[in-house]
DNA sequence: GCCTTGACCTGGAGTTGCTCCAGCTTGGTA
DNA sequence: TACCAAGCTGGAGCAACTCCAGGTCAAGGC
């Protein structure tokens, strides 16, 4: 599939699959013979993961490890647990930001109904 | 108090507060003899609100037009609960996109405990 | 009285992670 | 044959910081 539809089944915009496959954090997407991109499944994937991982945050310095690992094979697997497991930690403390900011969020506009009274 | 201080209690660092004043969201920080900022209570309490606005997510655009209602005075109360109103659907927002990413990242850790055995 | 130290100041450059754009190629349709 | 949509590349632009050089100022030590 091109890069397009890429873009509606990972999330990710056309520019930033691009920008991603520059930046060396997407490996080997194959070309047609017109020199346009062909994306497997695994590509679309691979994608969607890091889509996911960049909205909750991940830096690309990190993703950057990630695909390292991945594009080593197997072997990696500990360690690329490591970085999911490091990351759903992550996920934990943003889901307290959310809490912590809907309190204010509740307090500040209880004060608003207040003063409207 | 000072910048160091301000910084410690709001959670942002100190270039971000005055980056945050030089950018015109925050009212009127007055200076000591010495021209150096201090900061009142209020300050600190408005500076603690930008941090948790920004932390989730709100765009600096929207934060301008909140700073801007917040200067205007009372009678822009409500203009200001709508604001607040639509950052507290955002969250929920964030919150499914955590879920979503939780489970997406389950999914891969149990692949890889089935490759690993 | 002078020197050093540390907190703060400003203006401006650098960084991250995109996003947009001009100008070109290519395959398909009328 | 002309045109159009979709894709391509290299590079500029942007949001929101972050860092740095070079300077001021007050306080403490000698």
């Amino acid at each position: 599939m091109r890069i397009a539809e890429a873009a509606l089944r990972s999330g990710l915009s056309v520019d930033t699959i691009r920008y991603y496959e520059k930046s060396g954090i997407v490996p080997e997407i194959l070309r047609g013979p017109d020199r346009q991109r062909r994306f497997s499944q695994e590509n679309i994937d691979w994608l969607t993961l890091l889509y996911w991982l960049r909205e909750t945050g991940m830096p690309m310095r990190t993703m950057h490890r990630f695909a390292n690992l991945y594009q080593a094979g197997d072997s990696t697997i500990s360690e690329r647990k490591q970085v999911l497991l490091a990351h759903a930690e992550h996920l934990k403390g943003r889901r307290a930001d959310l809490d912590r900011c809907e309190q204010l969020l509740a307090h500040k506009l209880a004060i608003y109904e207040d003063i409207e009274g």
